[in-house]
DNA sequence: GATCGCCTTGGGCATATGCCCAACTTCGAC
DNA sequence: GTCGAAGTTGGGCATATGCCCAAGGCGATC
């Protein structure tokens, strides 16, 4: 067997992490405390502080590791995207493979609150966004998007903005925004601006992608 | 002599409220406590659970209290609007006027959390959101805006997200994200977005940077 | 088997927090 | 002048919280 205590300590900083995304989805960033981690993540609350400097820092490490995660996927899949509006599709359907409500999103709005008061935090998200940012635009710039940068950064915004508002006004479906969403690329495609509730056109259709 | 007692009282309750406004900001809904709010209002700790029933009840009046009042003084900016396009105009001023580092938008975001945790609060948050998001839909459909109320849920969405990414990323100025925002109102009117015609309030901080 | 490194335990300390309350002040009404 | 309502004070209680630490496993290495 492999260094099983070792083994056993990487498991439980994982699972920390991972009580930790649930919690500050449930009870907002300032409301985690040592015990409910600990509790929840099935270990005693001292692991907290052999594993990590503070519960700052377990949270910072949370958010950073999720955002971190969800961009290198959304990357990835940015990259088979063969049109600006198959981009703006695949972004929206990440944004829907979580359901309604959604824990991981909300950590994401609740780190960038931290962030407004942990400088250390906010250069490291803002360089997880900027990776996001800039992978979109380079799509945009490649389909021939006006202004690709800027648009990159309003449909992200745009998109973290819905996820929150979605938490509030559930009729903010995808279905329903995606038409709105789509004038955004300032394409004058034209197609058809008024139709609401895509039935199942939005996954991209290449590769098998339905996951996540 | 005007209720001095009475007077004196009220004005405690409001200097509480806006004690409540700031501290949200600084350090997050849930980490705003009785002692700090107290202290910052310049009155005793008894004195909050005199004018409130709880904390919480005092952080969600003061979130709806300045929701009420912006989305009032917006309703009324709305109505001397002649178009679409002044119409989003005149909520990106709204969102300058508090500078850069407003600490009264990322309230809204704060509260709009926070309200994810407390149906009551969700209620009521829901409600003004509601009135403003009908406001702004009518003034779009008055100006032929296709899926005016779709529209007015996204632009109402994507600048509460622009106003959480700017606090990360201070190039998204309303000046830089206004010619791509104005695509989302769907009136093609000319390729060239970054042009507008109005030339009254244009909110536009000189915008320095433009790389984002 | 002894030793070492990594992980874990459970308790503990100083402080903070929400909320309460009895006594006190203030000021208009009678 | 007395009374009562509205507001204020300062202390206090039970609990929660962040962080620490000495002691205890436990497998790998010698």
């Amino acid at each position: 067997m492999a260094a099983t205590a070792k083994e056993r300590g990487r498991e439980a900083r994982e699972r920390l992490l991972r009580a930790a995304a649930e919690l500050i989805t449930e009870r907002g960033w300032t409301g985690v405390t040592t015990r409910a981690v600990a509790e929840r993540a099935g270990v005693t609350a001292g692991i907290v502080h052999y594993h990590f400097d503070s519960v700052d820092a377990l949270l910072a490490e949370t958010a950073v590791g999720t955002m971190r995660a969800a961009t290198a996927w959304l990357k990835t899949a940015l990259e088979r995207v063969s049109s600006a509006d198959e981009a703006l599709t695949t972004l929206l359907a990440a944004l829907d493979s979580y359901g309604g409500n959604d824990p991981e999103s909300v950590l994401f709005v609740e780190a960038y609150l931290a962030a407004t008061r942990d400088p250390g935090l906010r250069e490291r998200i803002s360089a997880v966004l900027t990776e996001l940012r800039t992978a979109l635009a380079d799509r945009f710039t490649e389909h021939g998007i006006t202004d690709a940068e800027e648009t990159a950064a309003v449909v992200v915004a745009s998109l973290d903005g819905l996820v929150m508002h979605r938490a509030l006004n559930p009729a903010l479906t995808t279905g329903t925004v995606r038409p709105v969403l789509r004038r955004l690329l300032g394409t004058e495609q034209d197609g058809g601006s008024d139709r609401h509730d895509e039935p199942s056109d939005d996954c991209t259709t290449t590769d098998g992608r339905d996951r996540l």
